[in-house]
RNA sequence: GCGGACGUGGUGGAAUGGGUAGACACGAGGGACUUAAAAUCCCUUGCCUGAUCAAGGCGUGCGGGUUCGACUCCCGCCGUCCGCACCA
């Protein structure tokens, strides 16, 4: 029995699909353009499953647009910088640099196996100078319009990587890639304002209509915007006033105190000469921010002594207290406490025995505080002028006349916060300014760029380079040293889509090629990066065009369509000790595992794939094993794109098994069909004259697929795309071809139908379909094929079937022609023998009739 | 705590402008071929009653509701997952 031959047709495909230069992508302004990116991968070594997944999923994209006439953009490159290679070089002794092109060249001839259709010419690595030095420029230019700062801060410190960490990766008070609890500390750091763009970035979420809902709730969230008032709090014997941020101005008549956050500037001038003070700011500082901390760590302050003057009533003084709650990077760094609206100013309060005084109530009536604050809207009760009004009203009254009285301000206030790019590591791209004793910092000089990094030894950090960092100062000429610090390497990907659309020497990019190929029409990446990435690089494009550059309105939003896949999991395995067990020596017997040498294993639960646990399966072993298509197939079968997948041996099996049904079938087809005569070019669809009711039916049922899988894989529904090929490869078997081929246009109709089949599996399994088409007798590529059309007439059934229903129960089922009328879709529904037998003595109250569906007796 | 998503056979999943639930697969069971295995092919497969007939009943997390008709819409629960989290 013949079987379908990957190892050789693989790789005679991908050398001719080259040859042919099919994947190439030229500027071409008369053709609609389509621009399909998947997140291009850090080069770790080896390709994962992740990785097969992501690209799969892009190449079934940009197989189908190219075959739909789209001029198809489909780049490849490598997010090069980051801190394996630093890792991998002191453990190989050899330069990051080697370590990563080397990578590089393995993971490419994985890609190239896979037979991905990338245009490889705009192969890109951001380790490269002819790279990073635009970035370079870009970070110049950043710093000329305002847009890049350097401030001292309190930083997120990752002691594990030994390096700052932006907010946007510390997750539960760890740091993305280590895991380790980060520190703060105070540096002096690079920083993006993002903060600049907060509105726009909010307001433009709505607009990205074919991004997932979910990842633009979370971006939303993450930028948090919130309306409130800034309210200046006079100070007793103070001459400057305190101010504080709230959302409930409409509270105002609650508050009991004011607070202030431990690194509040007022906070250290008071310790001065307060003892308790200087020692509660500095147990503060010392505590973390990892969740457990926060969670367990009470409401605690201390008084200063200092009185504040409450804005409208005259003579009530509030007591100021520095508390540990208060974050002095949201809002202004502190608040007024309303402690019977506001459930941590309660808590505080009752510790310190401070007045609770509703001011809001639900419905009017004057109500008690207990244990819980009501955070609720209502209506303002004991507030003055304020009494009686609704909550938002009340809100808006207080803000309007603290500005009466120049005390305040109505102050929008966004959660986000500035992206800190500075790094203490070596392998990442130099931040280009100078630093002089005399001068302060200086920027580079263009004609200086790139800024490249030392070869040879270097160990870990720029920092410690025997010399590397020792320069004149570009101003003076005096003895100066070079920031030792690197981009954090998000800073990389931030624009890397731009540049595919056209290399340019110059330049970042090409403001032509730029105009025609943005934005991307389709990105494909993982949900991780909904709030880091997918960020950053709408920012990016912002303050480019801020800066100059040719970023027009048109795509100031860089990704128009974005698809965010699950991960790949699988069944974790123990041995009866408790060790974890790589699955490929593991099968099933029965309900349950073994090993290949008989020994039991305890299946575990179903997880995302990772080397402690085990539970991985190379890509490379399934590549060799079974090729690339059935390895694509599957990742495309069963579960929706944006949902997990689990990746398992049977299910794999599965597909093998199909491909070769699948090749059988169009083996016996070719050999059958050798001796008939096709008259027509391919993938035209037969005459329907005189062809009797199998082939009629084959026919239509053809372009129903062909309809279906269209608007299947135009909206990433995949593994539906798939089951409608199958239902059609179902019927094919069924197929006598013998007999079909002495019919009347019977051959036609049955070549017809396998050359479809190919040509909607070819964005799938693109080998296994180019040969299958050369097997039928084409000497043309299907990779250079038009994707077939659905003739409508044909897609549109003559009759129909009804479910005949009693009181919404299905009874039976009756097929008529479509254009039957009512009263006699009523007559023949009536006449149904189980209709008479369950009707029959009983009075019929109502008929409903839906055309084309059902028809109901209400009895 | 706040915000969001989701709950369908043994499993992955189909079907939502309300209209034949379980497409397509995986797994499982039975059979054919074979000395045997692999491969391949055929049959069964939501649950229950019934005899593997005829036929009937029950079924989309649970409880209500709207409707001729609800996986789909509304209300209230329960559960799982994700994001954010002392954000004033």
């Amino acid at each position: 029995m013949s079987r379908y031959p990957f190892r050789d047709v693989e790789h005679r495909w991908q050398q001719a699909w080259k040859k042919a230069g099919c994947f190439k992508a030229n500027h071409d302004p008369d053709r609609p353009k389509y621009y399909v990116l998947e997140m291009f991968p850090y080069p770790s070594g080896r390709i994962h499953m992740g990785h097969v997944r992501n690209y799969t999923l892009g190449d079934v994209v940009a197989r189908f647009r190219r075959a739909q006439g789209y001029n198809v953009l489909h780049p490849m490159g490598w997010d090069a910088f980051g801190m394996p290679a630093e890792n991998a070089a002191i453990e190989n002794q050899c330069h990051p640099k080697e370590w990563t092109e080397s990578n590089i060249a393995h993971m490419r001839d994985q890609l190239k196996a896979m037979g991905l259709s990338y245009d490889w010419d705009r192969e890109l690595a951001t380790c490269e100078p002819d790279y990073y030095k635009h970035e370079q420029k870009i970070f110049l230019d950043f710093l000329a319009h305002g847009l890049a700062y350097r401030k001292e801060s309190t930083v997120n410190w990752d002691p594990v990587d030994k390096t700052v960490l932006a907010n946007e990766q510390v997750v539960d008070g760890k740091g993305w890639r280590s895991g380790a609890p980060v520190e703060r500390r105070k540096l002096s750091q690079w920083f993006l304002r993002i903060t600049d763009f907060a509105e726009d970035l909010l307001s433009s979420l709505e607009k990205l209509n074919r991004w997932p809902e979910r990842v633009r709730l979370m971006q939303e969230n993450w930028i948090g915007r919130s309306q409130g008032a800034v309210i200046q709090f006079a100070l007793q014997g103070h001459s400057d006033c305190l101010a504080v941020y709230t959302t409930r101005p409409d509270t105002v008549f609650g508050a009991s105190f004011c607070a202030i956050a431990p690194d509040h500037p007022l906070a250290s001038i008071l310790a001065v000469n307060n003892p308790e003070l200087a020692s509660f700011i500095q147990e503060c500082n010392r505590l973390g921010v990892s969740e457990e901390v926060i969670e367990q760590a009470e409401k605690k302050g201390v008084d200063t002594g200092l009185k504040a003057l409450h804005p409208f009533i005259e003579g009530q003084t509030l007591p100021l207290y520095v508390a540990n709650f208060i974050l002095m990077d949201y809002g202004t760094g502190a608040i007024f406490g309303c402690p019977a609206h506001d459930q941590r100013d309660l808590d505080f309060a009752r510790r310190y025995h401070l007045p609770v005084q509703p001011v809001v109530s639900p419905d009017g009536h004057p109500i008690t505080i207990g244990e819980s604050a009501f955070t609720g809207e209502g209506v303002a009760i004991n507030s003055d002028f304020l009494n009686g009004l609704p909550s938002s009203q009340a809100k808006k009254a207080a803000t309007d006349a603290l500005v009466a009285k120049g005390l305040g301000t109505a102050e929008t206030v966004y959660r986000l916060r500035d992206w800190g790019i500075s790094r203490q590591r070596y392998w990442g791209c130099p931040i280009p300014v100078i630093h002089c004793p005399d001068c302060g910092i200086v920027p580079v000089p263009e004609d200086d760029l790139p800024v490249t990094l030392p070869e040879g030894d270097t160990g870990n950090f720029l920092e410690t380079h025997p010399n590397w960092k020792h320069v004149s100062c570009p101003r003076c000429q005096g003895p100066a040293h070079r920031e030792t610090d690197t981009f954090d390497t998000f800073f990389e990907s931030s624009w890397y889509f731009n540049r595919f659309a056209g290399p340019c020497t110059e330049a970042p990019f090409n403001p032509q090629e730029l105009a025609y190929w943005m934005p991307v029409d389709q990105y494909i990446g993982g949900i991780e990066h909904a709030v880091l990435h997918l960020l950053y690089a709408r920012f990016f494009q912002r303050a480019l065009r801020r800066c100059g550059y040719a970023i027009s309105e048109q795509i100031i939003e860089p990704f128009s369509g974005l698809l965010t896949q699950g991960m790949v999991r699988h069944r974790t395995f123990r041995d009866t000790t408790g060790q974890w067990l790589y699955p490929e020596n593991i099968h099933q017997q029965g309900h349950d595992w073994v090993t290949k040498d008989g020994q039991p294993v305890e299946a575990g639960r179903i997880e995302k794939m990772s080397k402690s646990k085990r539970n991985v399966v190379d890509p490379a072993t399934i590549l060799d094993s079974h090729g690339a298509d059935t390895a694509r197939l599957f990742m495309l079968s069963d579960s929706p794109p944006e949902r997990d997948l689990e990746w398992s041996e049977a299910g794999i099996d599965g597909i093998w098994r199909y491909l070769n049904r699948l090749w059988r079938l169009v083996d016996q087809s070719a050999n059958g069909l050798a001796k008939t005569k096709n008259k027509k070019p391919p993938l035209a669809s037969p005459s329907v004259e005189n062809l009797d009711q199998a082939a009629l039916e084959l026919l239509q049922a053809t372009h129903k697929t062909i309809a279906a899988v269209k608007t299947d894989l135009e909206s990433f529904r995949f593994n539906k795309a798939v089951a409608r090929i199958r239902e059609l490869t179902n019927r094919l078997e069924e197929t006598d071809l013998d007999h079909f081929k002495i019919t009347n246009g019977g051959a036609a109709v049955y070549r017809f139908s396998i050359e479809t089949t190919l040509c909607l599996l070819a964005p799938m399994i693109p080998h296994f379909a180019e040969e299958g088409w050369k097997r039928l007798g084409y000497q043309t590529l299907l990779a250079q094929t038009a994707w077939p059309d659905a003739d409508p007439n044909m897609i549109m059934d003559h009759q129909v079937t009804l479910a005949i229903q009693i009181n919404g129960k299905l009874k039976t089922t009756l097929t008529v022609a479509r254009d039957l009328t009512r009263p006699e879709i009523e007559k023949c529904a009536l006449a149904l023998e189980p209709i008479r037998q369950a009707t029959d003595g009983k009075t019929i109250k109502r008929i409903i009739v839906v055309p084309e569906r059902v028809v109901n007796l209400v009895i």
